[in-house]
DNA sequence: GCGACAG
DNA sequence: ATCTTGTCGC
C-alpha cells in the first residue's frame, strides 16, 4: 500500500478505513507491548521512528528498532498518521516479532473522524493498539482528581471517545483512547499497567527517547535499524 | 468571522 | 516536533 500525498486523499482514506476499526478486547492479556514514536532529522526532511518492545507485566525492554523514512506529508492536525505512520510501521516490522499490544504517542478514537494514529496503525498492521497523547485534540471533560490513577471520560458530541488519565499525582494528565482491537474500558487500565514513575507509560517514553536520538539499554541487545 | 488544532 | 541547563519542589 502507498500513502496519499494530498490532504483530500488522506481525508478520504481515513473515512474509508475507519469502518475497519474493531473495539473489542483480545481474549488473552498481552505478554508483550511495543511503544512507538516518531522524531525528525535532516531539518525535518526525514522521520526517525522507534519501536521498543517490553515484556509484561515487568516492563523490561527486550528489543528495539529504528527506521528512517523521508517525510511525505506536512503536519496537519488530524492527519498526523500520514506523516509518521510509514516510518513507525517500518520500525515495527524490524522489531523481529509482533507485539501483543502497541501504545502510540497520539490519539486513537479521540479524533475528528474517529481514526487517529493508533487506529490507523492498528488497522494497517492488524494489531491491538492504544493512543496515549500528551495533549488534547478534540473532546471535553470534567475536572479530574489530582492523584495518580484519577480518570474521567473524554466526551465529544455525546459519545465517549477515551479518557483523561492522571498517571502521576500533581502532573498533567494524558489522553488515552483505544486504537484497534482494544475496548474503551480496558485502554486506560492497560496504560496504567505500563506506567511506573513517569508521566508517560514506559513503552512510549522509551520509544520517544530512541526516536529523539538517545540511547536505551536493552539487556539482550537485539536491536535492529535501517 | 474568530479560535482550536495529536506531533 | 524542535532550539536547551539548571533549578525549585514533592
Amino acid at each position: 500500500m502507498d500513502w496519499p500525498t494530498r490532504v483530500d486523499a488522506a481525508l478520504a482514506l481515513q473515512q474509508a478505513l475507519r469502518t475497519q476499526v474493531h473495539l473489542c478486547d483480545e481474549p488473552e492479556l498481552p505478554r508483550t507491548v511495543a511503544g512507538v514514536d516518531g522524531g525528525f532529522v535532516d531539518n525535518g526532511a526525514t522521520v526517525r521512528a522507534a519501536a521498543v518492545l517490553l515484556r509484561l507485566p515487568d516492563l523490561q525492554p527486550v528489543a528495539q528498532a529504528v527506521a528512517y523514512v523521508p517525510v511525505r506529508f506536512p503536519y496537519v492536525p488530524s492527519l498526523l498518521s500520514f506523516r509518521e505512520a510509514p516510518a513507525i510501521i517500518a520500525a515495527l516490522e524490524q522489531l523481529g516479532q509482533r507485539p501483543d499490544l502497541v501504545i502510540c504517542d497520539g490519539q486513537g478514537l479521540a479524533h475528528p473522524r474517529r481514526f487517529g494514529l493508533a487506529c490507523h496503525l492498528g488497522v494497517y498492521c492488524d494489531l491491538p493498539t492504544i493512543g496515549c497523547a500528551k495533549t488534547r485534540l478534540i473532546g471535553q471533560h470534567e475536572p479530574l482528581g489530582n492523584e495518580r490513577g484519577a480518570c474521567t471520560a473524554l466526551m465529544h458530541e455525546g459519545e465517549q471517545l477515551g479518557w483523561v488519565l492522571r498517571t502521576r499525582s500533581g502532573v498533567k494528565p494524558v489522553y488515552v483512547s483505544p486504537g484497534h482491537r482494544v475496548s474503551l474500558a480496558r485502554a486506560a487500565n492497560l496504560v496504567m499497567a505500563c506506567t511506573t514513575r513517569y508521566r508517560l507509560p514506559e513503552p512510549t517514553r522509551l520509544a520517544h527517547q530512541v526516536a529523539s536520538g538517545k540511547t536505551v539499554s536493552v539487556p539482550s541487545d537485539k536491536q535492529n535499524s535501517q
